[in-house]
DNA sequence: AACATTGTTTATGTGTGATGAACGACACCA
DNA sequence: TGGTGTCGTTCATCACACATAAACAATGTT
């Protein structure tokens, strides 16, 4: 008849609570949503995504903004510049950046189409380095961290053990982003056979509906490095030029680096 | 007979302590350090250069680490790539990011000599990107955040109104980096005068002993957006290049996508 | 002008971050 | 092999600062 009014609170998933802070790690988590968000968000807003109070929301949000790691316009909060300072030079001394960098840069002057690397932390992907055409006037819409419904994450969970992604897949979960997400566990490990078959992966509205993507993982004696990968819109990226020509480039600009890691 | 034994501890330095989260201030003070060391850190190093105890670094170390903001290789410690991820995305909607970002590219190609993109935040630099020749070995060592000894940071002084200019120095101070810094107002204050009259800041071993560096800032109707700077050696950036070239295309460089902002 | 919704501030207790000291793991050298 | 120094990790303790709810102010909306 009870188990009284409140809730058991259980804790206890994180055993280490001992060797972290906890407060860093709601900060940590209010980028991340602020990452997520494709707009601009406010305190409330923030609040209720996060599922802690506003006060709490509001002081987090103060202190990074102080910080000049988020940005303040108005009353809405988004990423500030300095992360990507940070950024820079987190990455400035990682070799897979540095050695794919430039052939990224050549691949985007090739295919005129937005092209990036991608890496695995944690179940989640990691975007390493993003870049445009010129001349290109759209915001480049972030990848979704999610691996298996973008094809730089597909790519490289078909370079995994079949136990790493079921790992992954319990931990993460299989959001289902739009209607052609795969969300079924059997159909992502039946492509994912393919695409370890044939080395590329294809994404096709499968995390936002008009855009597509290939990506190939870049792959060293049996281990995944990362991806890279090719988006753009289902408008440009269709037929031949979609299904066998930037399948074709992708894989030779891989091939082309990958002696030099 | 009392105030009992305990000491009044006055944070008031900080009167908006209650606003703020202390724990992640420490975080990002700890985040800043990595990023200012020019190598991997450990956790006793990194405890003695905030000056607080070592399980307090640990413990913080750990956190970013878990959620990917800090790298662990052995026991050493360095920015980690969940940073670079962030940094895309902050920087992806920035106007002068993605208006500038081409044409420094650009720059690069011309120049063949490492190129970026600064603009000020709190009286320090943010590094809103940089990059290097594709053939470019050598690491590029990240810039300084003072402002009073890069060519960037120099060029965004000289925009600013003395008043502001001495605000800044007054938070930041002036660090000696080299024997060639500029560590007195006002003989730096004549330097950005000059600077201010020709658009264009030079930087002759100030922040590093081989290093020079070419930059121009970014005005827009009185106020300034940021600098585009390029850099190199002293053996390669020298004479006319140095002293006439490269001053002119960075000047028409920044001409030519002023408009666009 | 009344209302709804947002951001900000305040007051409170309790969990937790900061701390120093103890412990364990290594490396180096005699 | 044992000794010494240095490092990372864990432990125990306590003040206090984080998280929280509720009140307040500032918006925007009808």
């Amino acid at each position: 008849m009870f188990m009284s009014t409140s809730v058991l609170l259980v804790y206890m998933s994180e055993p280490d609570s001992q060797r972290t802070v906890n407060a860093t790690q709601t900060s940590v988590s209010v980028l991340e949503a602020l990452a997520e968000a494709d707009d601009t968000v406010g305190v409330t807003e923030l609040a209720n995504r996060l599922s802690i109070p506003k006060s709490t929301a509001y002081k987090h949000l103060n202190t990074l903004y102080e910080v000049g790691f988020v940005n303040k316009t108005g009353r809405k909060y988004e990423l500030g510049l300095r992360l990507a300072d940070l950024g820079e030079r987190a990455r400035a001394t990682d070799p897979l950046y540095r050695t794919a960098r430039p052939h990224i840069d050549q691949l985007v002057s090739v295919t005129d189409q937005p092209a990036g690397l991608v890496i695995e932390h944690e179940g989640l992907a990691v975007d390493l380095y993003r870049t445009t055409p010129a001349r290109q006037i759209q915001v480049q819409l972030p990848n979704s961290r999610y691996l298996h419904c973008s094809a730089p994450g597909k790519a490289i969970l078909a370079s995994l053990s079949s136990e790493r992604v079921m790992e992954i897949l319990d931990e993460t979960g299989l959001p289902q982003k739009t209607d052609r997400t795969l969300s079924d566990r059997s159909a992502l490990r039946e492509k994912l056979d393919r695409i370890d078959e044939r080395g590329i992966a294809f994404e096709r509205g499968e995390q936002r509906p008009s855009r597509r993507a290939v990506a190939v993982p870049i792959t060293q004696n049996g281990s995944v490095l990362g991806a890279v990968y090719v988006a753009g819109t289902s408008d440009r990226l269709k037929s031949k030029r979609f299904e066998e020509d930037l399948p074709g480039i992708l894989i030779s600009t891989v091939k082309r680096f990958l002696p030099d890691l």
